[in-house]
Parts: structure tokens; C-alpha cells; sequence
DNA sequence: CGGCATCCGTGACGATACTG
DNA sequence: CAGTATCGTCACGGATGCCG
């Protein structure tokens, strides 16, 4: 509300939307997890005050990219999502982080990691069926699979193949498509066909800047 | 420097370099302008202040997106430039742009919209070499011209089609790809094939969330 | 307990003025 | 022209309290 660019400029507009602090960490969490409770959002925000985390999701429900539901009685609880409109950041999030893991530098210095960031990431970064293949990876102490398509907490029956490393490794794998960092039991092609269906440079032309 | 978010993600990575506000609009005008003199890019960054513009500078060139360098004798002056590493935000801001350019609403309130917006916009927005045709763009007060697949200011010489219209339309040629609502004179297929050379819906898969 | 609102210290931001 | 200095204000971040 308060401090917009007051530019008429789609960047610029498109920042005022979801370019105060932590605005894109929250719809990096909800596009990664799904829906999610006040409490498990700012679980997930380490070193995100309470205030801060009410506030970004006023903004944000305000300017159409998150929505409060009920859950019915049976778990009654109110839990945020995106609209449809605010899920549609997934690529620009894609985009980004991208862009940033080619400086992210070396596996794990002292940073925060916490619990679901791989199933989150490959959510997030996997599109949605762009392999059939059944894989599961074991990177750190965090396990997801890829189960036709999708994306699920926890190991698998009989995967095509099993990805193993750390998080470096992982990170590699994923930007510089670089396979031999990470362990592969199992159908290599299939981790192949899976990376390369990630796009390696920044394909495709954007649109407009102002 | 100071505020980072600690977190071992490349997005989180991504807006510790360019998070914070008015990054991306230094960006967008180095992209869009290319090398700029400090005193250009502060009269485009309307609402910016001079120091905030100065420290800004600063984190982007400790966080190697931006550079500065000195201009050879004859014309001795330091100009800001991308990286290759900076330039490579292009398709995130095109992302972006294209995301917020959607509930960007009707042409201008009484919102900035100055000098220069138009080539900016669409040397950000067309992929080089996108189109080889002659498109001449009369927007507003704002005259620019696409030749050869690169953008001139002004007009130009026996254009193959001349679009005109104000920022509205334009934004709906753009981004919803309408031609209804600007005039086209000439070969109109020319700017249906250069439309036609933007992304309606972002294509493509992302890559890494955290 | 989950879902915030309030209070408060610190630092980032924004405008203006000023200097090499 | 290219910033630095100063200063008021506001956003941020941490803690705590309140209410269903």
C-alpha cells in the first residue's frame, strides 16, 4: 500500500505487488507446500517476525496473490494459498532461482536448511509431468520422489532410480546438469531425461520492461 | 550487506543481490538503456534518492551485477553496466514484467512515464534478432523503431508497418498480443510475426526453488 | 494451541543540502 | 557531474500479550 514505485511500469507494478521483503520467500513456500497455516508459514520463514509475516499477507491478499480459506469443520483452520494469478510467479520464481544458484556458491556454509526444502524444490522446479519416470532422491537427510509427474514426501516402491548426495551436489545436478556429483543407483537415462527437461540457459523471450 | 536472509536457497540468494528496493529497476534501466552515466540513471529512477541510488550501486557491484567503469579520455565519464552475469536478469525482469504487466490495469492514471520508455521497453522485452522487419512504434509522445531485429530511437526510414496508439494499447499489443487496439499502418503481418515471437504464457520449465 | 495485534529498539529509506 | 552528509520517518525484526 504505502511505498509504490508509482511508476507506470509492469516491473515496477509487479514489485509493488511482491517486492517487499519476504513477499516471494512466502509464495516460494506456498508454491513449493501448497496451501499452509499462519503458523507453518512462519515456521518455514526463519527470521521472519509474526508482525512482518501478517503484514506481507495482507499486502499479498490484498494485490490478489494469496487467498484465505476455511478448512471445513473436520480440521477447522485457516489456512493461505495462491490464486491462481499468484501461482503463476512459479516461473518467474523458476527464472530467479536460476538466475541466483549460479552464485550460490559451495554446498552448505553455516545457512539455514530446514525440513521439506527438497520436496519444495522439486516442486517448484520440476514441471508438472515433465518426466514419468519414478525417481527418488536422498539428499542430506531429506527424501522425495518424483512419481509420474509429481511429487511426493518420503521414499518410493521400486523407483526407476535413486539420486544420492548432499545438498551441493543437488544443486549441481539441478543448474549445472552436472550428473557426476551426485550418487545414481538405478536408470541413469531417466535422471537425464529429467534434467534435461529443465531448461540449462534462459530459453524464450521476455515480454515487456516498461 | 547487512540484511541478508540467511537462508541456503537460490531465490533467497537471488534477493539478497537484487531484493532489495529499487535493484531491479537500476536493472531494468541498465537493460533497457544500456551503460548509463550515475546523474541518467538518477533522473530515470523517479522517487529514488541520490544516496539510496549510490548504495545501491554498491551492493549490485559487490554482488557482481553491475560494474562500474571509466569512459576513455575524450568523453572521461564513469558509466554503470551490467555484468554478464547481470544481463543475464533479463529474462527474469521479462518474467516478471509479463506476470505484473497483467493486472497492470487501464493505459495511465497519473502515474511516470517518462522519456525513453518505449525503446527501454522494447529492447528488454524483443529478443535480439527476434524479427527482421522494420517496425516503426508511435506510443504516446514516444517514437521508437524496431530495424533489423535492434531498437533505434525515432523513426526510421520506409518501415515496413508504423503501430500507433498510447501506453494502453500498446500494453495490450504486448502483453495480451491484441492488435486491436493500436493502428497499424503497412504490413501487418510483420507485427503479428513479432508478437507472435513473444510469449503469451510462460513457456518452459523453472529450475530450483530451495 | 493457532492466529494474529501491540509495543519498542534499530536500521533502512527518502528528501534535501552540500562538496570535490 | 558524481556522489557524500545529515536528518526525520517509517519499515523491519524481536518479544510479548491477547483472544478464539
Amino acid at each position: 500500500m504505502s511505498r509504490s514505485y508509482h511508476h507506470y511500469c509492469p516491473i515496477a507494478h509487479a514489485l509493488d505487488l511482491v517486492g517487499e521483503r519476504w513477499s516471494l520467500l512466502v509464495v516460494r513456500e506456498l508454491l513449493g507446500q501448497g496451501p499452509l497455516r499462519y503458523s507453518d508459514l512462519h515456521a518455514r520463514l526463519e527470521g521472519c517476525g509474526t508482525n512482518i509475516l501478517a503484514a506481507r499477507l495482507k499486502t499479498l491478499e490484498a494485490g490478489g496473490v494469496v487467498r484465505r480459506r476455511k478448512l471445513p469443520p473436520p480440521a477447522a483452520a485457516t489456512v493461505y494459498e495462491l490464486t491462481e494469478y499468484g501461482a503463476e510467479l512459479r516461473p518467474v520464481l523458476g527464472l530467479l532461482a536460476h538466475w541466483g544458484a549460479r552464485s550460490l556458491g559451495p554446498p552448505a556454509p553455516g545457512e539455514e536448511l530446514h525440513a521439506g526444502w527438497l520436496a519444495g524444490t522439486l516442486r517448484t522446479a520440476v514441471f508438472p509431468h515433465a518426466s514419468r519416470a519414478t525417481i527418488e532422491f536422498r539428499i542430506g537427510d531429506e527424501v522425495a520422489s518424483l512419481v509420474e509427474g509429481s511429487v511426493v514426501d518420503g521414499a518410493t516402491d521400486r523407483p526407476d532410480a535413486v539420486v544420492a548426495g548432499d545438498a551441493g551436489a543437488f544443486y549441481c545436478l539441478m543448474v549445472d546438469h552436472d550428473l557426476s556429483s551426485v550418487e545414481i543407483a538405478g536408470d541413469t537415462s531417466a535422471v537425464e531425461a529429467l534434467v534435461a527437461a529443465l531448461p540449462s540457459a534462459p530459453a524464450g523471450s521476455p515480454v515487456v520492461s516498461r
